[in-house]
This record gives structure tokens, C-alpha cells and sequence, in this order.
DNA sequence: ACGGTAACGGACGCCCGCGTCCAGTTAGCT
DNA sequence: AGCTAACTGGACGCGGGCGTCCGTTACCGT
């Protein structure tokens, strides 16, 4: 006898989990990512030992639980990507991620976290990154994005709105939406547009 | 006899005294404010008991850590507002705090913290907010700011500022750097400004 | 209905940070 | 030089997270 694993789970155990995913997906949004397993083995209502035969290692459970996050971050871009306005779709990539972000203080650490463990989250960004590189493209070639954007600067867009977690949660959305805003008055090519210092090198630590 | 401190030290106890401070000011920049009370002991080379009787509690140290940072962030504002042109002294404030954010993990987050003990840096901050406002408001005269920016803006530059600290430390600098630019470019009037989303409640939180 | 087995979760030993106590050491005054 | 008070750092008990083991529970196929 090797020791498959069934693949698939019993009720119970199946009902655990489920259980455990939405409490890792609660906590991980409210707290970000160095909630304890202790503590959503605790909301999931479960024993220590549960939570560890399911996802083995921490990564793990943050990589399912944030699947259907990454699904939906992947598919602002491709909505972006379909948009006639190459512009109006930029805007709307930086708006709808920048509100994601700023919901959810774990994705945004997970998506940009360099651990080897986090490949599954690379591939993701590789392919996202890809797309949005088109749009800016386009939105360059139709005059609307100013000529000196570089896709570092999307990083720093990224990485500033996770600060804006810090921000009391009745206040986050409004923070994100002024934010987004203020980030796209930045982009949008002008005849005011002042010349920007040079970028810095972050899209590479990501393995872009 | 009643309990009075000797007001000046033993000249081994002060030294000790320094190297703390010392050490807990490269750990809070390297690392954040989350470094334990153990790590500074350690790299100052001194024994727990010796760090918690000069700064009995962690606030005390963080405190007397900043005191000087602190001080640089006023003088920045204070300069600010000598400058004859307004717009130039609201651009070299977001410049410089943004800077100054990057390069310093936990000084944004001493700064912004809201916990009571933190007293001493409300004082401070609301002096430097009610200076800003000046420069703001002069800024705002001259037709270079955008009428729409509110102080709330600012605080938001601050948070997003603090995301950059995840960006690795050689690259922090640069991104700070770009990303102030970014924000100035965004705040400046023009004829292609774009209404802006309801700014967040954000300063009303941090008692200012 | 019942047996076999997958699944469960309480309990364990480990490590680490916390804040405090105390016996030894040293600075600085006379 | 000698004394004393100030200062020091190793050691302690506590609490909490870690990952794992094993006796018990309850699902599911017959």
C-alpha cells in the first residue's frame, strides 16, 4: 500500500477547510499576513493539528486563500486590456488595484513577496505584468500617459497604497479612491508635466 | 531621604545611555518599531535590566530615539515657510519628509501613532501641521497648488510613503524620491486637473 | 447496524521575548 | 587608597506561538 492521499476529502474535513480558508481570508484582510496559525485555527473553530494537515506550511494556506483574489486582480488588467480607451484602461487598472490594496492588508504582501516558496504568485504577476505593459503602450501612443512612465512606477503605486492600511478601516476606500486619484493626475501627460528624477530599479528584486 | 534621581549620570551609565539610543535608532530605521527591547540591549552591547532602567518603558525609548529626527522633520516645515515662494516650500516638504519617511522604518510610525503615551509627538505635530497649512494656503494663493488639496492629502502622502519601506534599501532612496515628484506633479494646478474623489477623514484621527 | 478508518483536537515539549531581581563590579569622592 | 552608592548583566518565572503525537470521534460503505 503507498500512501496516496484521496483526492477527495471527506465532509467533515472538507467542511473544516472551507471553514479554515474563510477564516485565514478574514484575518489575513484585516490584520495582514503575521496573524498566527494559531489564531485562524481559533476563528476557524478547528484543533492546530486540522489546520496542519491541510496546508502543511503557512505559504500554502496564504496561496489558496488568495487565489481568487489573484483571479480577480488578473482580471482588472484583462478587463483593462479590452477597453477601446487604452487610457480609460490604465486609470482603471490603478484605481481598482489601488482599492484592493488598500481592503486587503495581507494580498498586497503576498503578491509582491520575493520568497522562492511564492512562485505560484510570480507566474501570476509575470503574465499580469505583461498585459499592463501593453496598455501603457498604447496610452503612451495616444498622448494620455505622460512618455517617462515606467512600469517601476506601478510598483511604487503598489507598494505606496500598502501603507495606506496603516488608515483607520471606515476610512481606507476613501483613502484609496483620493489616492488612485491623485497617483493618475501624476500620470496623465500635461503640458505642465515637470521632468521626474530617475526610477528606481524595483520591478527586477520581482522578477519581472 | 526621598527618592530623587541624581539629574546627571555616572559617566559609565551615560555612555551605556548613548550606545542604546544609538543602537535603538539604527534598529528602528533598519527594521521598524517592531524590534524587541532584547535585539537593542544586544547590539548596544548592555544587559536588559540596563536598557529598561534608563527607558522603563518602550515609548520612553522610542521618544527620546526621535527626539532629534523629530526636530529635523519641524526645521523642514519651519524653512518652508521662510521661503519666498510658497509652491517651492510645499514641494521641498514632500520632498524631503517623503525622504526622510523612506529612509526611516519607524519614524513615520512613531510619528502617526495615535496611542495616548505618544503625547509628546502630537505636540509637535500639530505645531508643523498648523505651519503647513500656512504654506498651503499661501500655496494655494499663488495658483501653483491645486484648490482642492486639503491637509488630509498630505497625511495620505505620508501613509503611502511608509509602503515604500518595503522597497529594498537600495533602491528606497530612489523610490522615495520618485514617488515625491509623483505626488507634486499630481497636487500642481493645471488646466488638465480632474476633480478629485471626496478626500478621506484621515488628520481627524491623529487629533489634529 | 456496524465495523474500519479517515479525520479531529487537546496536550506536549520547545523556544523566545517579556519585565524583574540580586549578587558582583566599578566610578568617583574624600 | 579606601569606601560607598550607583550601576551592571546573568538568571528567573511567566506567557504564548511553534509543529507534532496520539487517544477519541464520527463519517461512510457494506
Amino acid at each position: 500500500m503507498t500512501g496516496t492521499l484521496p483526492q477527495v476529502l471527506r465532509s467533515d474535513a472538507q467542511d473544516n477547510r472551507n471553514r479554515v480558508l474563510e477564516a485565514a481570508r478574514e484575518l489575513f484582510a484585516e490584520a495582514g499576513l503575521d496573524v498566527t496559525m494559531r489564531q485562524i485555527a481559533r476563528r476557524a473553530k478547528v484543533g492546530p493539528a486540522t489546520l496542519y494537515r491541510r496546508f502543511p506550511t503557512k505559504q500554502a494556506l496564504i496561496l489558496e486563500a488568495f487565489m481568487d483574489e489573484l483571479r480577480a486582480c488578473r482580471g482588472i488588467v484583462q478587463d483593462a486590456a479590452k477597453d477601446p480607451d487604452p487610457w480609460r484602461g490604465f486609470c482603471s487598472v490603478i484605481e481598482r488595484i489601488t482599492v484592493l490594496n488598500a481592503r486587503n492588508q495581507g494580498f498586497t504582501d503576498a503578491f509582491l513577496a520575493t520568497y522562492p516558496s511564492a512562485m505560484d504568485f510570480a507566474a501570476h504577476r509575470a503574465e499580469m505584468a505583461r498585459e499592463f505593459t501593453a496598455i501603457v503602450r498604447h496610452a503612451k501612443a495616444t498622448g494620455q500617459l505622460r512618455a517617462d512612465f515606467v512600469f517601476d512606477d506601478f510598483v511604487l503605486v503598489l507598494l505606496a497604497g500598502r501603507g495606506l492600511t496603516t488608515a483607520p478601516a471606515e476610512a481606507r476606500s476613501a483613502a484609496a479612491r483620493r489616492f488612485a486619484a491623485l497617483a493618475i493626475e501624476g500620470f496623465r501627460a500635461a503640458a505642465t508635466n515637470h521632468p521626474l528624477p530617475p526610477p528606481p530599479r524595483l520591478a527586477s528584486t520581482l522578477h519581472l
